[in-house]
DNA sequence: TACACTGATGATACCGGTTGCATAACACAC
DNA sequence: GTGTGTTATGCAACCGGTATCATCAGTGTA
């Protein structure tokens, strides 16, 4: 395993000039830097990345944190999570950072591990999913000045700081616009995770454009439920008993769209003739129900590779002034809203 | 931020003590440890990982290999990679280890990517998933003495290393053996991925355990479909033709299940009544569709840890001999199954 | 010719730990 | 009192880079 040293030597140059040749230093000359780059690669030479960690005081990677209390635990939502991952891993790879994965599921040791990983220089900075932010990790984070980004749209906003979320406004806006043009006429709403923030900005979606639409907002369609399959079930079978009952429903996601389904079923109506369905999530088990289910696909691949930007912007820059990014949705139109 | 000058300067005693009391070297006494202790809580110290490592030469990270060629694949397949993940990063975490996740999807790149980590100091082993592995990067990463393991029984087997698996061979007997006790007499076999090793071994077990409880292998029975919901139900279609057709049905994973449903909802038939069905994977989808899925448990967070604990060996004894480690599957009893 | 300036390179002090070797104190044996 | 061993600690070299400052050659200018 040769040094920079060795390089140096076999070069007949100074370790200085080794460096400035890795760095892109400039002051070196054409035919120094060629030579050098000639050596190195005879060398398969690859710098040692905690010396130059160690004389530079920066890390070379950037923190994932979540959040399992329960490792069996088993829900959609980690797709999402892989998704995001992926993302993430793409921006930074491309600036020579790397990525790890912490779980912080004990609380308590949560924000000592946090600061072994940054005072220890293990990690520049820090993407965090909205689910596993606390007020008491927000100030350790601030205390500590660690460069952060928060991944969905924060419930806790004491201090400012960067954070992408799916545009659930938009998402709501282009659920009721396509159910319009499909010609469905009384939306209904089903919400999971009542008082959750994108619930609500869904909703706000759902509200301006059937108003843009000149249509009128029926409270009593708009409905929410624990998430569940067996909830959204009782909760549809609700909606289904109104006068006149909803001709299309937008779910929160795609268990409850299976449970509105159940309950659409039990009531002996046909998807999409009787009544239109619309899924918010786009996961593979919307293309596996019948009728295929047409989705308000959240691009979350894209909302890891906007939370990685942010945290590269940050940490060149951690007085920056802070930013958020929105991720526009984009309608997956299948079977359960074709007329 | 202190570092070990500082804290040694401020308890009275060398760099080389505070290192040692750091490392738990016996040869300290009882009172200088204690209070060396003390004065690294009061500066609040944590040893700077770069330079620990610089001076042992030794790369405080282990990377776990994926490789998606397309982001926007979304299978069921990444809640496992999710769960494997928890499961390394939890062993890992108890070593002072941390967990990075590297992306190899550019075949091209992917080998001096893997050599600029290792060689950059960067981690220390690599874990990697049956699927990414490649003769190449086995070759890559022998010539390096890089250690690593992998998960998933390999198909290639040019050079002995550590992997981990399911024990596919005793889910395979579990199964036969549950649909047994339950009174099920014509038991089919609808496998996934035709000629992969996890289907072969699945179908070993359902041949022993017949023979075991004294039962005729039908090799018309035994079906392989592409893993997709529409060839799963033509084939599953196909053995309901059969005379005298299968009262209980395997399938090799949970989409499969789908199509099998299918097709036995369309040929007028009830489950669990008319025939039983039982799945391998325990995806969420097991507990939504009706009636909820028996499953073939697959402990996919195990498996994760034990990949982490050989890893942990080899990096330790690098020439260890090499290891394979098989996990335990269980059976997760609900509705398809109970007459 | 002397002087200033610039572009390219070298010497070396760091960064913050670890660890082999030296040393000192003390006990015990002879 | 000298020698031997054991235990606890310090000194300083080293890990492999980076970056500051010094140096030096070459060029332009008065």
């Amino acid at each position: 395993m040769s040094n920079i040293k060795d390089v140096a030597k076999a070069a007949g140059v100074s370790t200085s000039t080794v460096s400035r040749v890795l760095n892109n230093n400039p002051l070196i000359s054409f035919e120094t830097r060629e030579h050098v780059m000639k050596v190195i690669r005879e060398h398969n030479y690859v710098p040692n990345s905690m010396a130059r960690g160690l004389s530079t005081q920066k890390a070379s990677a950037v923190a994932l944190l979540v959040n399992i209390e329960d490792k069996d635990t088993d829900s959609f939502d980690n797709l999402f999570f892989h998704k995001i991952m992926y993302g993430i891993e793409n921006v930074l790879y491309k600036n020579d950072l790397s990525l790890v994965i912490s779980n912080l599921s004990n609380s308590r040791s949560s924000k000592e591990r946090l600061n072994r990983m940054v005072q220890g220089k293990q990690i520049q900075g820090v993407i965090i999913p909205t689910l596993v932010l606390t007020p008491d990790l927000i100030k350790t984070l601030t205390a500590q000045k660690i460069p952060f980004v928060v991944i969905g749209e924060p419930e806790y906003t004491t201090v400012p700081f960067d954070w992408v979320d799916i545009n659930n406004m938009q998402g709501g806006q282009q659920a009721v616009q396509h159910l319009i043009e499909t010609d469905y006429k009384r939306i209904a709403f089903l919400g999971g995770e009542p008082g959750s923030l994108f619930n609500h900005k869904r909703l706000a979606g759902y509200r301006t454009m059937l108003t843009q639409h000149n249509m009128p907002v029926d409270e009593a369609l708009i409905a929410e439920c624990d998430g569940g399959k067996a909830g959204a079930c009782a909760e549809m079978a609700r909606l289904l008993e109104l006068t006149p009952p909803p001709d299309a429903v937008i779910c929160g996601n795609n268990i409850i769209s299976l449970g509105a389904m159940k309950a659409i079923a039990e009531k002996g109506l046909t998807i999409p003739r009787d009544i239109g369905i619309i899924s918010f999530d786009n996961y593979p088990i919307a293309e596996l129900v019948e009728p295929t289910l047409t989705t308000i696909d959240i691009n979350v691949y894209e909302m890891g590779v906007e939370a990685a930007k942010l945290i590269l912007k940050l940490m060149a820059n951690p007085s920056a002034h802070h930013q958020v990014s929105l991720i526009s949705t984009s309608i997956q139109v299948r079977e359960s809203t074709i007329k």
